[in-house]
DNA sequence: TTGTATGCGTTATCAA
DNA sequence: TTGATAACGCATACAA
């Protein structure tokens, strides 16, 4: 095996208590031998054994928490605001002195496989994004404390979420568009599932609430293939008797959106205004003109979640929680004042 | 403490080695032992210490990885093809049975603080990005296995890199547009340090080898406020007697090219073709017209560093090699024939 | 200030 | 197939 503290001993004619001592600064230790334990240690490039060290103490604790992307497919990874999230679960678990893991978990149909990190054990909980298909994956997940990141629903895991309040985010983009005079605000997402139901529950409340048109015909949530661009929404939308003048999407549909609107002749923001969401760094930006959004805060949604799985690492009989981030307006040169 | 495996002995009335064995799934041990010893484990909630079970093997090896961003800009870290190189190493590096730890350090002077996964030496080796600037963070570094991913220049740290060809990926840019009748190509970057060197190299070079005008008129590099659009760029090249036809960029100036060429009333591509590099997820979509790219690969890059990194583990004396990654253009709609 | 001896929870050896 | 006991490498009371 490896050089040991018993060699070193050896080599710097001391004892292993010594040797010890030297290992954890002690400052009990005479400065000679103090000096001989270095020198041996460093001549004979000794490591001590990390596991013989903590042997010792109360060994539940690992001090590492896994941030685990599960059943995310590729093409989402790289959506801006994962990025954001991790960031800032990792600025978290760091903070506290932990160390953060990071992993993705693809299940595929017929395989099993549990990653090592769940079966070997050595992490205290678990900030999650997404969650297993498996019956046995969901067992291994409930073995921890953990925090669901920003659940689209449809996740069978019993666990504390930490949510983005697209419902709130979508009342505030209306409200600010109502101080602005729009009275027909269309809402355009390119699924019918997922974060965009609770957009249209706050697209809806705020109709009511600031006296808006918000009729069915001024909603177009529709599944539609990834590559299709969103000539269907504005056609729909430019068929009606009475257009909007101002349409919500997420940022990433803004993009076809401004295509669709610019192939009809329609100007940003003189003919219509828009209303992006989640902030894009970099991208709301590029678009031409800039794209005023829905800022979603997914580093705080991160750091949230971090500080709720510390809660509930102390207090495990807690029931769950749902809690909700707000997001802020940043406002560009998408939107005009009527 | 907690339950050990003499708690459960006593309670399974067989001896510690039997329930070891169960531990270990030694298939000597009696059915009717077992079945004792796995109630007991079960009603005693027992967890085995992970530490002492390792203490007599050989100790040297943690199975972990460490990704380690040093000193990057919060800006920086939403770039594109940031999600990529750690989605990349991240697979390369749970694929191999280990794990990844992932971590950012910002050194803020006069703060000499050392992240504790390299203090506590429960990491086998390290992927960086970035560099750390104080001796002692360097010093600490180079206590590990580690691998540099795209270093900018400026570093210090003795280790092997991976790096984006971007002198070989200008070049193929260049050769992309000259095999469409190009002759007059522009190259524009908001700073003159860092990847830009490399790619004027293969700017240059693409000159000779395909009898292009790259005259130095043509090379707009210089360091501007984040915060300037391209109007200097593009009025510097439109001044000239003969305004290129093509220009090279990256992505996200691009999106600042584009506007400028607008305000300026020329088309894309219909006056002027764009190329630009990085090949970034969601955006090169959202400008209009679809910007045409070189794929950096940067998740290739993420795997390579991280093979690179279990050969050095194996082969600790090898020479340092740095290794460079091949891009390939992904056309879109912002090159036009000539 | 230093050395000795014992304990940490588990695995491995050897005899039964 | 099982049990008793000696390692494993380090930390730490206790004695010197």
């Amino acid at each position: 095996m490896s050089v040991t503290i018993v060699d070193i001993a050896k080599k710097a004619t001391v004892s292993v208590g010594t040797v010890s001592r030297v290992l954890n600064n002690n400052p009990t230790v005479g400065l000679k031998h103090k000096q001989r334990v270095m020198a041996a240690m460093a001549e004979m490039n000794f490591q001590p054994n990390r596991w013989a060290r903590k042997i010792q103490k109360d060994s539940t604790k690992t001090g590492q928490i896994a941030l685990l992307f599960i059943n995310v497919e590729e093409s989402r990874m790289h959506t801006s605001y994962m990025m954001q999230y991790i960031h800032g679960a990792q600025q978290e678990i760091t903070g506290s002195g932990r160390k953060c893991l990071f992993l993705t978990w693809n299940e595929t149909p017929g395989d099993d496989a549990i990653p090592n990190i769940l079966l070997d054990g050595e992490i205290d909980g678990i900030i999650m994004r997404g969650y297993p298909r498996s019956e046995i994956g969901r067992q291994w997940m409930e073995r921890y404390p953990r925090v669901s990141i920003n659940p689209g629903g449809g996740s069978m895991i019993d666990c504390d979420c930490i949510m983005v309040d697209y419902q709130a985010g979508t009342r505030l983009r209306m409200e600010y568009l109502a101080a602005r005079g729009h009275r027909r605000i269309a809402i355009v997402s390119p699924d019918e599932t997922g974060y965009i139901q609770s957009k249209l529950i706050g697209y809806k409340q705020a109709g009511k609430d600031f006296g808006l048109d918000a009729d069915d015909e001024l909603i177009q949530a529709h599944n539609v293939p990834p590559e299709s661009d969103f000539g269907w929404a504005i056609d729909n939308l430019w068929s009606l008797a009475k257009p909007p003048t101002a349409i919500l999407s997420n940022d990433y549909s803004c993009g076809g959106i401004y295509k669709a609107l610019v192939r009809r002749g329609l100007s940003i923001p003189g003919d219509v205004s828009i209303i992006g969401c989640d902030n894009s760094p970099n991208y709301c930006e590029a678009l031409a003109p800039e794209l005023t959004s829905l800022d979603i805060c997914a580093t705080d949604v991160g750091k949230a979640a971090v500080q709720r799985l510390f809660e509930r690492m102390k207090n495990p009989e807690d029931t769950n929680r749902n809690i909700l981030i707000q997001g802020r307006m940043v406002e560009r040169e998408s939107v005009r004042k009527l």
